[in-house]
DNA sequence: TCTGGGGTCCTAGGACCC
DNA sequence: TCTGGGGTCCTAGGACCC
């Protein structure tokens, strides 16, 4: 533990910020970027949030008022907001190697330096984020993890940094946060908590450890002794593998036929799939799942669970097994919405078990195939080589009529500047 | 017409084994 | 007529995060 020096470094608006980078025009604007399938809002600019627009709102409910005071809505550019993140992130690691990457538009990062110098270090951090991204980033440091959340809150609020170790007032700073506004705390705990009398982050670092435990398990009492300055965790700055993961989406329109859902089902597999032989894994279960649309007047959802006949990242033996699920809970007369599937049990690829009985596993001739088709899909896209099992015509997939140009990652929709 | 998606961790309870 | 105790594995469900 390096002196104990947390730094949260988080994105402004992330999403909506990576729009007005390129859209110069946009700044000052009303902006908000949508969910899939241009659902929710997932997204603001300040200007928006002043305009009242709630954090998953859907679209269709506030696009008029929107759109009538000068708004503009961007469907989800994952590309674009990925690549920005990356160069985020690059830039932090030209500080520090000791960084953990949280999420999307934020990293934890562990600073050395002595206390008088945080604060200039963190401006620094922003300063050069700022000029080498285009975006703003707030920077909280605190002695916990949760405790640097609490100071990105205030530096959000204030100058953009926000230094709250040797503070001579933490227990005024701590009263001044509302509970479900602390890391950790989500609306249920924060229901509970304030049926008790809890309502603020002081009040609930000074709870009885025991009483935590048994009502919010381990897990917040670690939150509550973090609120106190006593660090539960640290950097994870070896990325762990993922333990499972998950392609699950809305289709484009509604679907009725078992053949048609399948399309969908095996495209997911498929990004599944590249995700698994990406960590280097191969995955020994899976879970299918098929939904209505909770709106609907007649619902149905259902899932299964199969543990793999051998472990793999074959997708084409992904996408059989999947299919011979989605057999299995499709029932015939109900309007669907979304299928999804879940690869779980991932272990090494290279560190496989063979079995006596069965000779067939994910051996060398088909992951050298996999191997050729993931290069092709590097250099011409996602979309230059897929299973037929994934259709052709693929009117379920997402609206994104909304979508921002990829700017940074294709040479066809670079920024052009006109003389 | 239109209501997101991808993760983690913890706990309780059942099945099964010795 | 009687019915332990401990360990492990699996699953479901609940809570949270962004």
């Amino acid at each position: 533990m390096s002196g104990s020096h947390f730094a949260l470094v988080d994105c402004n608006n992330f999403y909506a910020s990576c729009e007005q980078v390129f859209r110069p025009d946009l700044r000052g604007r009303p902006v908000v970027v949508l969910s899939n399938n241009d659902g929710c809002v997932v997204a603001r600019s300040p200007e928006a949030k002043a305009l009242g627009i709630g954090l998953g709102d859907p679209y269709f409910k506030i696009r008029y008022a929107f759109e009538g005071s000068e708004g503009i809505a961007f469907s989800s550019n994952y590309t674009l907001y990925g690549d920005m993140s990356r160069r985020v992130m690059d830039t932090l690691r030209t500080f520090t190697d000791e960084i953990e990457v949280y999420s999307i538009d934020e990293a934890f990062v562990g600073l050395r330096d002595p206390q008088p110098n945080l604060l200039s270090c963190a401006r620094a951090l922003r300063s050069t984020v700022k000029q080498w991204t285009g975006l703003t980033v707030s920077v909280g440091i605190g002695g916990t993890k949760t405790l640097a959340k609490v100071a990105n809150r205030l530096a959000k609020r204030g100058t953009g940094v926000c230094n709250l170790i040797g503070h001579e007032d933490m227990q005024g700073v701590l009263s001044e946060v509302a509970v479900e506004d602390v890391w950790g705390i989500g609306p249920r705990y924060g229901r509970m908590l304030a049926s008790y009398g809890i309502t603020n982050a002081l009040q609930l670092s000074e709870a009885d450890d025991q009483w935590v435990r048994r009502r919010m398990t381990v897990v917040g009492l670690r939150t509550v002794l973090e609120l106190r300055g006593i660090p539960c965790s640290g950097l994870n700055e070896t990325q762990q593998p993922k333990k499972a993961i998950v392609r699950s989406r809305q289709f484009g329109r509604d679907v009725v036929d078992l053949e048609e859902i399948l399309e969908p089902l095996a495209s997911y597999v498929a990004a599944a799939a590249r995700v698994l032989r990406k960590q280097g894994s191969v995955a020994g279960a899976m879970r299918v799942s098929i939904a209505t649309s909770r709106f609907n007047e007649y619902t149905y959802a259902n899932s299964i669970f199969r543990t793999l006949p051998w472990s793999t990242a074959h997708t084409g033996e992904l996408i059989d097994w999947a299919c011979q699920c989605m057999r299995q809970i499709y029932r015939p007369n109900f309007v669907y919405r979304r299928c999804g599937v879940m690869l779980t049990a991932l272990t090494p690829a290279d560190m496989q078990q063979t079995s006596l009985l069965n000779q067939e596993h994910y051996d060398g001739k088909k992951r050298a195939l996999m191997e050729a088709i993931d290069g092709v899909t590097v250099q011409w896209g996602e979309r230059a080589l897929h299973w037929a099992r994934e259709g052709l015509g693929q009117g379920w997939r997402m609206r994104q009529g909304r979508r921002s140009p990829r700017y940074t990652t294709r040479w066809d929709e670079v920024p052009v500047i006109a003389l």
